[in-house]
DNA sequence: GCCGTTTTCGGCCCGACTGTTTTCAGTCG
């Protein structure tokens, strides 16, 4: 059992505690499947070296019961559990508005033990005739059911933040505001969103809530106060905008970009002290007395901390690194001088080569790879050696054309064909200034099978990239099998990069590989994958999620002057 | 069930909104 699969049963454990009316065991097991689940160990590991609990929020009974479920696949407390409880109701804390109370009292009183149970009772106004409950309750209900049948899954955030900005950019529109920000997961950047948070901090009289649920694209006003409304947009995702005043700022960007366990974590850390941290300021907690709140700078120092990036908040090592003046210093969108991973009509891109290189100019850029498809991919027009050879002269004439404007790079993605061969020859490959391979072809090898083509491709000396390391498509399907660690090791002997692939459905590297490539000495190279122009600026996914790696721009390819570029890359072949 | 700048026992993060209440419980983030 992995990682996911003990935090899995975590839930379900804190979900029937939650049930029973247990106190406080529910909170336990929940923090400790957030470790778990994004923790960088290998939950198998640790129980094999008795390590479990140094895990935060694992002591011995949960040890025990981890040990249990990585032996057996099974455990014996969580049968029990589930044989206590009615089937079903673990089911129904699904829906929006139903909690461990209503779920007993629904079963109480009416038998209900499912979501379509509990639709149908709502649609015939079973519920009305329960104390507590009335007309709004059945609409909630019904609603809330709704929308998780048809919401389901998670928002991209190459999706998300371009609608979130568009709302917020209606609202400064709109109404006079003194400051205004996407918060939550979105700012975090995380890879998808379940929700848009938005903050605005004004001291004026509150008639931003009225522009907020006026703005057009807004489907249902699920809750709307003076300081705090939500609502659901027509494309089904929902939006969380809060107001408060200037002076707590800092305090309500922070608490509303999260992640709750960092939150958590944080006013722990504050109630060691002697404050108490909301989303008003940071206080004295025997004499209410401010001591911070304007900005998130302050609050951290307030809290003997230097500031944390947003995209490291997940609490996962960052609050101790910042304590220790361990923070890196990430990367941002400034350093980045170049993309190195963009197709052309030449294949199954739609701009010229001349419309990629403008653009790239006009992104400031001091390098461009020039990268299309090879040969084995045909159902993509990929290019032969012919073709490619003519890309090459017509890469060359075109640098001629812009002179030292930008460097352009003739590139290719080239397969990792099943045996880890590349689609071309050495030769060819020599003459081009950057190679990625990347696999495009038969997923479902064995593991050993796959990470043997991929490290025979990296240690073959002809790749300085390896493309979209994982291969998985965000929602729509995992990666290839493939062990990571040995990659990891094979790329660094070589000097080959690791891509950060930024298409929106694709981030992969994800963050957490990042980090772990990162620790293993790998450095990463940006590429955006584009295929139209305007998916040139998907540069900014890619940067976060770099970010959300932990990684500086040492450890960034895209950060390397242009001119500097052909000793990184050719020598590394040589 | 976990944990210790208040602690090996006794706490455990904090506040807004809603609905059906006549003072608040439940849910959510």
């Amino acid at each position: 059992m992995d990682n996911r699969g003990v935090a899995e049963v975590f839930d379900e454990i804190a979900d029937l505690l939650d049930l029973q009316g247990v106190a406080f065991k529910p909170v336990a097991y929940r923090r400790a499947a957030r470790n778990i689940e994004s923790m960088e160990d290998d939950i198998n590991d640790l129980a094999a070296r008795n390590a479990l609990e140094d895990v935060p929020g694992i002591g011995k009974a949960m040890a025990k019961k981890i040990e249990e479920l990585v032996r057996t696949g099974k455990l014996g407390y969580l049968d029990e559990l589930r044989s206590e409880v009615p089937k079903g109701l673990v089911e129904l804390l699904r829906v929006p508005d139903v909690g461990p109370k209503t779920a007993v009292i629904l079963f109480k009183e009416l038998g209900i033990t499912s979501v379509d149970q509990l639709k149908e009772a709502a649609a015939n106004h079973k519920l009305r005739g329960i104390k507590g409950f009335g007309e709004k309750t059945e609409e909630r209900m019904l609603q809330g059911i709704q929308a998780l049948e048809s919401k389901g899954r998670r928002m991209l955030l190459g999706q998300a933040l371009p609608v979130a900005e568009e709302y917020v950019e209606y609202l400064k529109r709109v109404e006079p505001l003194d400051m205004v920000s996407v918060a939550g997961s979105l700012r975090r950047g995380k890879e998808t969103v379940g929700d848009i948070d938005i903050l605005v901090g004004d001291d004026g009289p509150a008639k931003v809530m009225d522009a907020f649920v006026g703005y057009p694209a807004v489907a249902d006003v699920l809750a709307k106060g003076p300081t705090k409304s939500s609502v659901r947009l027509k494309n089904g995702l929902q939006v969380d905008i809060r107001v408060v005043e200037t002076k707590s700022w800092g305090a309500a960007l922070n608490y509303f970009t999260g992640s709750k366990e960092h939150n958590v974590e944080l006013r722990r850390l504050g109630v060691s002290m002697g404050l108490k941290l909301n989303e008003y300021g940071l206080f004295q907690r025997d004499s209410d007395k401010m001591v911070a709140g304007a900005t998130e700078e302050e609050v951290y120092k307030a809290l003997g901390l230097r500031y944390i990036e947003p995209e490291l908040r997940e609490n996962s090592g960052e609050i101790s690194a910042s304590r220790e003046g361990r923070l890196p210093k990430l990367v941002s969108a400034d350093d980045i001088r170049g993309d190195f991973h963009v197709h052309t009509e030449w294949t199954d891109g739609q701009p010229t080569i001349d419309a990629v290189v403008d653009e790239a100019i006009a992104r400031g850029y001091e390098f461009i790879g020039i990268t299309d498809h090879s040969e084995s991919l045909k159902f993509v027009g990929g290019l032969d050696a012919d073709r490619l050879r003519k890309q090459i002269d017509a890469v060359r004439k075109i640098q001629d054309r812009v002179g030292n404007k930008i460097r352009i790079l003739a590139g290719s993605e080239v397969d990792i064909r099943s045996d880890g061969s590349l689609d071309f020859s050495k030769k060819l490959l020599d003459e081009l200034d950057v190679v990625i391979a990347s696999v495009h072809s038969r997923f479902k090898m064995e593991k050993a099978e796959m990470t043997d083509r991929v490290v025979g491709a990296i240690g073959s000396g002809q790749m300085d990239i390896f493309g979209h390391p994982t291969g998985r498509l965000i929602g729509e399907r995992p990666g290839y099998e493939l062990d990571l660690d040995r990659v990891f090791e094979a790329a660094k002997s070589a000097g080959v990069c690791m891509e950060i692939n930024s298409f929106i459905d694709r981030l992969d590297l994800g963050d957490i590989n990042c980090r772990k490539a990162k620790d293993a000495g790998v450095v990463m190279a940006i590429g955006t994958d584009a295929h139209r122009l305007e998916q040139m600026a998907f540069m900014r996914y890619g940067v976060v999620t770099a970010r959300r790696g932990w990684l500086e721009p040492r450890n960034v390819l895209n950060t390397v002057r242009g001119k500097d570029l052909a000793k990184r890359l050719r020598g590394r072949r040589s």
